[in-house]
DNA sequence: CTTGACCTTCCCATTGTGGTAAGCCTGATG
DNA sequence: CATCAGGCTTACCACAATGGGAAGGTCAAG
């Protein structure tokens, strides 16, 4: 079940390409080895490359990759959205109407979820400034909570 | 294993309280039946009495107290939070502090999140606006997510 | 050859909600 | 009384993303 190459560099068409294990990839991209393995499970990244020894390994472009995805993360984008992202990026023919698309529905669902948000905020903050906290039992916050939704 | 009443009613003590399955607890207090089984089981909701058949049945108090539940989380506030505020509230001897703690921490989170959201979506509109969207490859949107992180 | 640091897979937990299935119970109708 | 619809019970599975850990294989350095 072995015998042949332990290493990851592939010299057989004489380029001269980086390659690295999971764990170096995660430390490059800044993605955890524990989500590349995710991402991959989930089938939004392709099948990893591996070495004899069953160990993934990555390439430069690979690695560039993840860092796209780390990216997208960061602006909140969702697994499925980024899955998408991908693979408008992978596409030398796509066009940056989807892409637009995809972003700007994602600013809508920010906006709508901040709104939320701030909706939640101003109300609860508007009882805890009626609530004297002066360590009687009385509480307004706990008397509207109680009181909302009555018949 | 039977043979005593199927019915929801208990009028051992006179009382004319009121009765109800789950299902129309779930209808008064806009929790649905599968929340209210949930909370009971993560500790939330202190166990439901039960009819000889097994059925759950909730009174009025019940219905308020989900009542209660369902506009913390109208709020946001996570389940511990509730659990918590619930206490609070059954306690007679609380102290409003510890609510208004409770409440002022919550908006502290909620500030936290929609600033992180704010982050994202003022980042992710910025990008959108340089994107033409004119159905051509090139997309400053794709290309900043691919460069960003860069070494 | 041993040791430590990696890698592999598989399972579990989180938070909050919904779905579904198998089986029992209830109330109403024929 | 028999039957049927619809409610109830439990016990699973699923989602979103992420992390933790165990059990075992592998690699590199000493």
């Amino acid at each position: 079940m072995h015998g042949s190459t332990h290493t990851i560099r592939q010299n057989h068409q004489s380029d001269s390409e980086q390659f690295c294990n999971i764990g170096e990839a995660a430390r490059l991209s800044g993605v955890s080895s524990k989500m590349i393995r995710h991402y991959e499970a989930i089938g939004m990244l392709a099948p990893a490359r591996r070495t004899a020894a069953n160990y993934r390994y990555y390439s430069d472009a690979d690695i560039n990759q993840l860092r796209f995805i780390k990216s997208a993360r960061g602006l909140g984008f969702s697994i499925k959205q980024i899955t998408a992202l991908v693979g408008l990026w992978l596409t030398s023919d796509r066009s940056n109407a989807e892409v637009k698309d995809l972003a700007m529905a994602h600013v809508c669902e920010l906006d709508e979820r901040i709104r939320e948000m701030q909706h939640m905020r101003s109300a609860l903050h508007g009882l805890a400034m009626r609530c004297s906290g002066d360590g009687r039992p009385e509480c307004p916050i706990l008397d509207t909570l109680a009181d909302q939704g009555r018949s």
